[in-house]
DNA sequence: CTTGTATTTAGATATTTATCTAATTATCTT
DNA sequence: AAGATAATTAGATAAATATCTAAATACAAG
């Protein structure tokens, strides 16, 4: 839905690589941490942003908080690319 | 091949809506410019981090500088958000 | 209910970025 | 060569952003 948040969140190295990680299965966010040289609070805002463009999901187990890929978002972020290919037709209006 | 580039290219929406100004059709800056509100020094700017990420090529044509979209380029964007859905095989550089 | 662990939020800061105006470069026309 | 038009570059500035430390919240287990 909001390309904007969509591409903002891809544009960053660090949240691409969480994506990454996360392709091989959900991970608690401190085990996602243990990949990166940054804090855990800058990776929470990290996570914020890729929550809010709902490329992850999250689900409370116990004390931790697993985050896993959203798989049919990257989809629709790979179709709107591959739309910007085809000569304007089903144009599905979009944000600023 | 820099992903970084290209990913901070299609982070704005300004530059989302140039690469589909141009799915019709190669512009000359100017006529580009008459779809948006901004100088044509800042239009300018854009265009360098489009030509910097390869999704646009550039022809001088006298005094115009004819804009085109590097249709490979936006496939190959896809491409890596498509990767990102597999679980982790063929992950690094290089492909047949 | 207190202590420990996991994660997030708050507040601050340095860097990046989108935009503007003004100046510059490149080309065309007369 | 001079003037007009097209586009870019330079320099400045305000807003956004990635990061940090410190504090707060949520849960689990003694």
């Amino acid at each position: 839905m909001p390309a904007q948040h969509l591409f903002k969140a891809l544009a960053d190295p660090t949240r691409r690589e969480i994506l990454r990680v996360l392709r091989d299965g959900s991970l608690p966010a401190g085990d996602i941490a243990e990949h990166f040289p940054i804090t855990r609070a800058s990776l929470s805002h990290h996570f914020n942003l890729l929550k809010q463009a709902e490329l992850v999901r999250t689900e409370r187990r116990g004390q931790h908080i697993v985050y896993s890929l959203n798989t049919s978002v990257l989809e629709d972020a790979a179709g709107l690319l591959m739309e910007l290919l085809r000569p304007k037709t089903t144009e599905t209006t979009d944000e600023s």
